[in-house]
DNA sequence: TTGTATGCGTTATCAC
DNA sequence: GTGATAACGCATACAA
């Protein structure tokens, strides 16, 4: 029940702390039958140094850097901003000094501008949100050669070891067709992309195929699932001519945050008698939520991706503690009804 | 950006470290001239004590109670222990220790036993469950006459300055409605309330009350909000009648965690088009889930209830933080497709 | 190869 | 009233 301090080993092994420091920090100049001695004793003890000492001692100021999309140019990121501060708020008894950079997520050259002026201020780990995958494999790859422990969230780089937090996407897909299926009958489904004004393909694909699966798991759906990818500039015009020509719509499932263009255009052709399933909180769709014409939204917690990025990755300079792998946080399903919590910093 | 130390202070203002601290603590002894000057100083400093510093001179083992139904009596109460053992690694740096107390949920009297002896092992602080409001009320004003902060989770006793944290119930109420009425037409609803083996009336009159009232704001329904109270032991006799006489129902909305009672008559008597909204995940109703004969569980997150208690509680006793008064969780909806993550320990 | 001394920041005791 | 000093547990430079 007590715990057992360095001195106390010391005292058992008959030694002094110095030795049992060397055995511990395997710093050698210890002859053999008391490093023998020693470790059985720390095995046997099962020996925990206190970490507040340590962290006392070493007296370090731990320097994280964050890259994210700008807030300004894409308010879906604006949350990670409080999930930041969250972490960093909960240890705030440790020296941990956060530098953020933003970059413009429309412009891979200024990804890669904006993670030299991060190596710049020699960070110890780093947090980021690598959304274009090229660049952020070689990106990570320096990192890796570096040495600097890279947490990513929201894009998982599957050519890099950096850790990664986020949702299953494939799943999510298969949420959005559950929810769409237990509030329409058997019409004709469609699944409609929206380009955003920066790709993520592999996220949309990903809930297409999802969503695709859950309908083709369920026996007797006899009607079709539609599919329509939108440049975002012609988005009205091309989704009114989709809609006119498929009149048997029952259900629409918007593959990323613009579910809320969707919305519009039902209201405004009064067709909000069509289901409507999209993404994220983001206020534009909470409006839409709350009038009825968007069913649910699909939470995909960024706030919470960021929090427990860095959460991990200070856990990690303070207490050594490993950082898992991958991480998928449970899928949120938000109606109007339980959004309220969701939406607070 | 320095971090000022007692020592900078002390140097500053031209003192030693002993008299700062004096000033600091409260402790008398200081001219009146000399505590005005360190007290500016500190002020326009802005010193934050160094907190690790603090608890290793300390060197304090902080003592907690943890009070919560008996798992082997109610599965539900399992996965709080996970959410306790959550917290106590996370915090596994500071020598934080608890004691728990397991009382049986259908006995007032074991209640107040288990306090007793929870009580014996004088606790610096408690982390109950209380059920019992009556017991509960006179337990607590005993904890605060003795100066023992306590944090509450599941079940508010208001007449208490307890902490508490929990759902909004008649929000979650209000959420069943509308979950039910997004899947089905404009038919007949019931609620029912399956008598546990304790007594929780008021979290289901709440949510009773919650159903309702989103019915009462819904235009243009005509149809009739049915209402059945079942005891435990005369359940399936009762339901059966319940259903025969309601012909024209589409949907139930079971008030607390006993909807798989409901799901296997359903079943039996092939009434499986009758929507059904429930509590909990606890197993026999994640596998009706799955069947597809429960549609909906609403997730009161019993686990994330218990985690945040006791984090708040540890916070409060290492870094002197203090515990919000009351803090409602968001509340989950749940179907067959994302339950798979809400089940993780 | 080993032990001892010192310091991290805070706190408390003890002389002056 | 005040300042010097020791202690918490760990890490390390230096002396032996």
């Amino acid at each position: 029940m007590k715990k057992y301090t360095i001195k106390d080993i010391a005292q058992l092994a008959g030694v002094s702390k110095g030795t049992v420091d060397r055995v511990i920090h395997n710093r050698g100049n210890v002859a053999k039958d008391v490093e023998q001695k020693v470790r059985a004793l720390l095995e046997e003890i099962n020996y925990q140094p206190n970490l507040l000492a340590r962290n006392l001692k070493n007296n370090k100021i731990f320097n994280i850097g964050v890259l994210i999309p700008d807030p300004e140019i894409d308010a879906y990121w604006a949350v990670c901003i409080d999930g930041i501060n969250s972490a960093l708020a909960e240890f705030s008894a440790f020296d941990v000094r956060i530098n953020t950079f933003l970059y413009d997520p429309t412009d891979t050259a200024d990804f890669l501008i904006r993670n030299e002026h991060m190596l710049e201020t020699s960070p110890d780990v780093i947090l980021m949100v690598p959304l274009f995958y090229k660049e952020a494999t070689s990106v990570l790859q320096h990192y890796q050669s570096l040495n600097i422990q890279v947490g990513t969230f929201n894009n998982q780089i599957t050519s890099s070891s950096a850790s990664f937090i986020g949702q299953d996407l494939y799943q999510s897909g298969r949420i959005a067709a559950k929810l769409l299926h237990s509030i329409s009958k058997n019409g004709d489904m469609a699944i409609i992309h929206i380009d955003e004004k920066y790709k993520n393909a592999v996220h949309m694909q990903e809930k297409e195929k999802g969503f695709k699966s859950y309908y083709a798991d369920l026996e007797g759906f006899e009607s079709s699932i539609l599919k329509c990818k939108i440049k975002y500039v012609e988005t009205e015009d091309k989704l009114r001519d989709f809609l006119n020509a498929h009149p048997n719509l029952e259900g629409i499932f918007v593959t990323n945050s613009k579910a809320y263009h969707v919305a519009r255009l039902l209201e405004a052709e009064h067709k909000t008698h069509i289901k409507l399933v999209g993404y994220d909180l983001i206020s534009q769709n909470v409006n839409y939520l709350n009038s009825g014409t968007i069913d649910f939204l699909i939470h995909q917690n960024p706030r919470q991706q960021a929090y427990l990025g860095l959460k991990y990755l200070i856990e990690h300079l303070v207490f050594d503690k490993q950082i898992p792998e991958k991480f998928l946080l449970p899928i949120d399903i938000i109606n109007s009804e339980n959004v309220t919590p969701f939406l607070r910093p």
